[in-house]
DNA sequence: TTGACAAGAAACCTAAAGGTTCCTTATAAA
DNA sequence: TTTATAAGGAACCTTTAGGTTTCTTGTCAA
């Protein structure tokens, strides 16, 4: 039972999002993703700061650039958290205590 | 592409998953849910309000006590953008493009 | 009809979020 | 070997988060 609130929080920001739909379909660095949007590079990099925080993203020091990757086994453990709670609300109690039993395992 | 960051905002913090998690069984009262954490009742209190503002969970007044009813198709709205963001990073194009016809169509 | 219980509301505190500006450092390229 | 570019860092500001305590209001049950 991993700690998913961080990720989660990761991604409950707009500006996050955003980054994280760029960073899934390549990984880029802090001032190329700065200038698509409407504020400062300083506060992208705080974001991407909070992102690198959880894990969900990381830094690649490439000559003067910092590149930036984004961690998509991060974003699963976030989706098997919510599969989760969505197994105890349909009582699927069946797959619920196999998906236990997997953990513990 | 709707507004999925305040319900990620909503589950992403230790205390409000906890939350989820007891009202993904049942329904609760406010106090009732205090008496299982180490915190006051208002700042549950001030939790289940976050959560309330983004529609995750609702209140059902009945008599003095004020129940607390988790609302799953929000957390199937978050699992889809989580899976979205999936389907770029795997490259499935294909399953990409249909999603995003579903989308709009 | 008084008392106990459930909860809202307000006032307050501290720390973190989300921004800014300005300055410094490292690297690439002229 | 200057100059332009990429980025970190520090200092600052304002708002929100996450708590607390205290007081009030509504409802159930002796």
């Amino acid at each position: 039972m991993v700690e998913t609130a961080s990720i989660f929080k990761a991604i409950g920001d707009p500006t996050r999002q955003e980054i994280v739909g760029m960073l899934a379909r390549r990984a880029m660095g802090v001032g190329e993703i700065a200038r698509e949007f409407p504020i400062t590079r300083p506060a992208i990099a705080k974001h991407l700061a909070i992102m690198r925080r959880c894990g969900l993203v990381s830094m690649e020091v490439r000559g003067r650039e910092h590149i930036h990757h984004l961690h998509v086994e991060k974003l699963q453990n976030a989706q098997n958290w919510l599969e989760q709670m969505s197994m105890f609300w349909d009582n699927k109690l069946e797959a619920l205590k196999q998906a236990v039993e997997e953990d513990n395992g």
